[in-house]
DNA sequence: TGGCCAACTGTACCGGCGGTACAGTACGTT
DNA sequence: AACGTACTGTACCGCCGGTACAGTTGGCCA
């Protein structure tokens, strides 16, 4: 059907890609009301005409940057706990490891963490459409699924020997991700953001095995 | 000397002030960028010439907007621990209760918390000349200093029992309540700031009391 | 070889906004 | 009556986001 050219199509979705990459730092950087599309076109070597093609107006280069940025974290947190997983298969144990998986990764960024695309929009909610906002939420409520679900099943080990909220754990590593990575950011020092998570990581394990080590 | 109108200043001073509580929620609904100087001046009922009567460019309304939001923080901290002091001279109950205070006020704001402007500023960083960014820093630096101040007193009479580097357990708050923030305004849910905050004290109560309650 | 289509370019234009410049004014204090 | 504070009014500039739409390039297929 249609068909047509796939060296084409192949280079289209290139350019559409740079776009989004050279959008993504952008609005890390100055947020996205401050990002302009002249500056975009400049980084691709493209139109603005070309920049209408890819995109109907800027709230669907926003969607879509959101959209890109959540599935790359959904693969990324799916690819590093189930490599935690295959190293220990007791839960709350591969837990902790990839924890700290996750706490070395951001220790290896050597420009420090970019900054997280939820937290940059949920500071401009009202630049966005309700379709963007909700995307956002679904996103954050599915890392708080993800992480209760891991939070269950070391609970039907380990029986918590501290009275706390499984999802409100959940959430803290969420909160504890995008707080460090702000405190990173305006104290310009890229290890607190690993010190953040290895903190989670020894709530986690006083939680649900009350020892240190 | 000058002396001059004290009625006329206090007008003034009004003004200014109201202009900076129109730019705060502005700022923290949408960001900096998107916040014009227009619709402040809408807000205040002045023109474009009293805009820039009181300030210089919109860079000075960022910096006094800034200076006058980590002022009143300080003094909302020193003001609630001050208050959790003399409900209880022991160090570690005084934080305690402090904490449980922060949690109560914040569970308090009917529209949830409004955000936290180093939080909207750090993800707009590049839009601020150095001047700004710096006092974002110290910002954040001063709260690390308060809360490790507390924890040093705690530490010298509960030894931890958890190995754990006592600035980034007073990092931790920051990133906590920051983090908190962001998530309860993208999931639309007032309780999970004051939920985060309580696990916070959870967290330092095993820490340095080692038990459940 | 001719036509199709994706991926653009070129040109023109609009309105909003940050910012500048400066003259004028209302009003309380001295 | 004079002075300073806190503004208003008017006019203007340049940049940028955004829209509209017609034209062009270059692989690919029939």
């Amino acid at each position: 059907m249609g068909a047509a050219n796939e060296a084409e199509r192949r280079k289209g979705a290139d350019t559409r890609e740079r776009l989004l990459d050279a959008a993504e730092s952008a609005v890390l950087e100055k947020g996205f009301a401050a990002t302009s599309i002249e500056e975009l076109i400049a980084a691709v070597g493209i139109t603005k005409s070309g920049f209408f093609y890819h995109f109907p107006d800027k709230g669907a280069l926003a969607k879509a940057l959101l959209e890109r940025y959540l599935e790359r974290e959904e693969e990324l947190f799916d690819d590093l706990f189930a490599r935690a997983r295959d190293l220990d298969d007791d839960p709350l144990h591969a837990f902790l490891i990839g924890l700290k998986l996750m706490a070395e990764m951001m220790s290896d960024l050597p420009a420090g963490h970019p900054g997280c695309l939820v937290a940059s929009y949920c500071y401009q909610e009202n630049l966005f459409n309700r379709d963007v906002r909700d995307l956002n939420r679904e996103g954050v409520l599915r890392w708080r699924r993800r992480f209760r679900s891991y939070l269950d099943e070391i609970a039907a080990r380990y029986p918590p020997k501290v009275d706390v909220d499984l999802d409100a754990v959940a959430d803290m590593f969420s909160a504890l991700a995008d707080g460090g990575i702000i405190l990173a950011k305006t104290v310009r020092d890229r290890d607190v953001l690993p010190g953040q998570l290895m903190l989670y990581r020894t709530f986690v394990r006083t939680v649900f095995s009350g020892t240190d080590r």
